[in-house]
DNA sequence: ATACCCTTTGCATTCGAAGTCATATTGATT
DNA sequence: AATCAATATGACTTCGAATGCAAAGGGTAT
């Protein structure tokens, strides 16, 4: 300990080389000390952690990744994050990835169009895998399979294509909102679509009208874009198609939901949910709060976030599983946006 | 075009000696070939690309990393990403990265406890840089110094330590929120505060505390933890101790005084903003909903994101430069949740 | 003491691209 | 045709850790 200098005056860190030789023993050694199971006498070992925290070595895993082909390192793709359920999603997915010792590559589209430019930054990086929530194309899905980059998607599925998926049943919930909504007889229905381009939101939207049909229910519908201000706008519109008459509104996602219902009270003056019930869907935070208390479909986003990371841990693992979809139910929750009997 | 098996049958991808055997040409011309301004003739490089193309090569950024000591990747640090504001955040500072050329390694922490994990992580990667919005001890901060590693803190200081920030300013917010409501005759005042550790929460309530005291008014402060509930549970907390005379509420937040109002309405049946002013900080897509109209200040997020971007690359660039504190001026939204005058 | 086995250890090579240096090619100039 | 500069190209080494293989060490049984 008579040296005050740094150990290593080099302006880039410590490498293996350096721990060995502080250490008196090879590059190898120190590499097997650092693997989990590795063959390294105790007194060897110890001499070499000494010297590691000694020089404040870490693995570079940059190295590791190129050697051993493997980065841990996944990407996450998501569109819009400014979507309101999706940064618990994404937050869910990077803590549990950390738990496996994967590393996040997180890539936010500003549009949709971005996709081939992310996916060129994807490959370039040697992802071990990928979670995608994102519209993908079948080149872009051929792309992975190619690549042999297991992916697994969130609330999408390949339409046709064989991938590994995870998703919230848009059917199931749709059909019990629906059916709800008829118990609390109501008559003149709405519905506010997503942006054409979602997956879930055509989803939500064609499984609702096809059970409001099947039941002899005429509906109306407007299309919005999942925020909050289209659901003000759509609002208005099926006002003005259903000349006031609306009493039931399906919304493809609960902040437009949201949206509608701050409308109707405060541009209508209708009361939620007397004269008009709203539904929406996922179950967001703000559909809990004590203004709206937004009858719902709760994604169980624990639950999905799991098994997205354990498919894609496997498929990391092994390459050869075949595409499976994992479909969970959500949870109806009652809330009080809507007469339900 | 003969060939109808796979270009190279291998399990890997590409790699540069493979693009140079089909080209006919050595791997240092192919790597000169994707570099920008090497020299290469027009016809070698027609013959790469192609080849290339064929091969389906993206260069092996791990390689790259490594021989360059550069691995293009920034890492985000954010502690919880389920705080309404930071999605929109981590968006931003996601894209202009992107546009960039770096890449984001994020990391989300469950707890503030974590970060020496995460730490560890980020050294191993070898990251050019870090983003973070989370509380950093001294001695975490000395170790990207040490590593010369740049950092640039959002939201944050280095409390004394010099680092590099980007803060939204809470003091000049804060007065401008008091003085509003002080034009608007108000006599009781109350503030929720946010929990202890966050930086911001604790400036913005000894700013709001200070200046009401200048002004000569005594006010209760009870402590929330920037959640919708905590809104609510604090006002009530605030109602008992006042007696039900509070009039003005400052929060430390926009959706604890989300929380505030909807309580205040619901529960206590009392009118925002006639009986009872209610401000909040940060401009959160909720604040502005027909329902809230929060009175509050709205974060340039925007410019923030920009100047915490601009700041890391100038350091990945020129580390020797200094440590840079950058404070923008928050703009005042008067809304509709207070009586202003 | 010898043979044998199992654990430890080091040497040398590998991953894929970048960059240094020396050589080859090209073209312009005389 | 000879000369020189400028450009183009390839051979070789490097980044830092992992690993196959051979050799050395340590212990036990004979």
């Amino acid at each position: 300990m008579a040296e005050n200098k740094r150990p290593e005056t080099r302006v880039g860190r410590a490498t293996s080389y350096d721990v060995a030789r502080h250490a008196g023993v090879s590059q190898s050694a120190v590499s097997r000390c650092f693997k989990q199971g590795a063959s390294v006498a105790p007194r060897t070992r110890e001499k070499i952690v000494a010297a590691a925290r000694a020089l404040n070595y870490y693995p570079n895993a940059i190295a590791q990744g190129l050697i051993t082909r493997r980065s841990n390192l996944v990407a996450i793709i998501i569109s819009n994050l400014t979507n309101l359920y999706y940064p618990e999603v994404l937050a869910e997915l990077t803590q549990r990835l950390s738990a496996q010792g994967i590393r996040v590559l997180l890539f936010s589209l500003a549009a949709e169009s971005d996709v081939d430019e992310v996916l060129d930054q994807v490959w370039r990086y040697r992802v071990d895998g990928a979670i995608v929530a994102a519209r993908l194309d079948p080149a872009q899905l051929a792309a992975f399979a190619d690549r042999g980059v297991p992916v697994v998607l969130y609330n999408r599925t390949g339409e046709g294509i064989p991938v590994a998926s995870v998703c919230c049943d848009s059917v199931s919930g749709e059909y019990a909102l629906v059916d709800a909504l008829i118990e609390g007889e109501h008559n003149v229905f709405g519905i506010i679509a997503g942006p054409a381009d979602s997956y879930v939101g055509e989803e939500r939207v064609e499984a609702a009208r096809r059970r409001l049909q099947l039941l002899g229910r005429e509906c109306q519908i407007v299309r919005g874009n999942f925020d909050y201000a289209s659901g003000d706008t759509a609002l208005k519109e099926l006002m003005r198609i259903t000349a006031r008459k609306l009493d039931a509104l399906i919304c493809a996602n609960d902040l437009m939901a949201i949206g509608a219902i701050d409308s109707a009270r405060i541009n209508f003056g209708i009361e939620v949910p007397h004269d008009l019930s709203v539904v929406g869907f996922d179950g967001v935070g703000p559909a809990t709060w004590l203004a709206y208390q937004v009858t719902t479909i709760r994604q169980p986003v624990r639950r999905m976030t799991e098994a997205a990371v354990d498919m894609l841990v496997e498929r990391i693992e092994q390459p050869e599983l075949l595409p499976e979809q994992r479909l969970f139910a959500g949870e109806l929750l009652p809330g009080n946006s809507a007469r339900l009997s």
